[in-house]
DNA sequence: ATCGTATATCGCCGATTAACGATGAAAGGT
DNA sequence: ACCTTTCATCGTTAATCGGCGATATACGAT
């Protein structure tokens, strides 16, 4: 396997499993899902995105694993809630890479245009 | 496979294609890597991640059909460069997803506290 | 024409993912 | 005590991913 990426294996690593998650339609479907209901238990997320019960479980656990989506395992039935500060800052990391390069390439260009000008 | 997903298979797709293009750390690093330097050729990339070129080229091949960077077949190398606006596009669609979580479970909150009061 | 350089693509592999059904465990209701 | 509900986990299968080396392809230089 990836011989060569064992090193630095860090600083982006809650970034690319944050981005992770939320690659594939079912999850994003579920983040919603469960943004726009109080009953956040498993069963109803079954009933709205028509999957296996085990592959919903599964998704929220890529979820939950990313730290998205909080469980809280009551009574007879858990109760996953997103977390929003969790969202935010991967939102929030998101910016910040876009900012990046948006700000590179336009440093780029007025240094580009001075060296035009010294011309 | 997904017989369940094909329905509505649309509006999250570029979403989900997006973030699954960030989502490994050689996409990440490329992406900075592109946005801080000129020379966007593939070569000069490999140099920098010590991957294979061919790896490189995998990845970078990834970027491009999720539309998050743009190349310009040039001489006898192609350039690479990080599309900002599609970048902030996909920045913005995470924001708001995230807004959204933020303000249903803002609403939840304001409607159990009415509810505690009519009791 | 041939060589060197830069990319892209192919074929292969091992590992991982995503789906399912079946089974097990915990909690409630009767 | 027993049944039902709810969820998690296991095992299986098929597909996809990520890596590599090897092989095109395209072009400039000699």
């Amino acid at each position: 396997m990836a011989r060569a990426l064992s090193d630095e294996c860090c600083p982006h690593q809650k970034l690319v499993q944050g981005f992770n998650a939320l690659s594939h339609p079912a999850r994003i479907k579920i983040l919603k899902h469960l943004s726009g209901f109080d009953a956040c238990c498993c069963k109803e997320v079954v009933q709205h995105l028509d999957l296996a019960q085990s592959t919903v479980s599964q998704h929220l656990k890529v979820l939950v694993e990313a730290g998205l989506v909080q469980v809280r395992p009551e009574r007879q039935s858990s109760r996953y809630e997103v977390d929003t500060e969790a969202l935010a800052s991967l939102s929030e990391a998101l910016s910040l890479l876009t900012q990046t390069c948006v700000d590179a390439k336009e440093n780029k260009k007025l240094r580009l245009e001075a060296e035009a000008n010294e011309q």
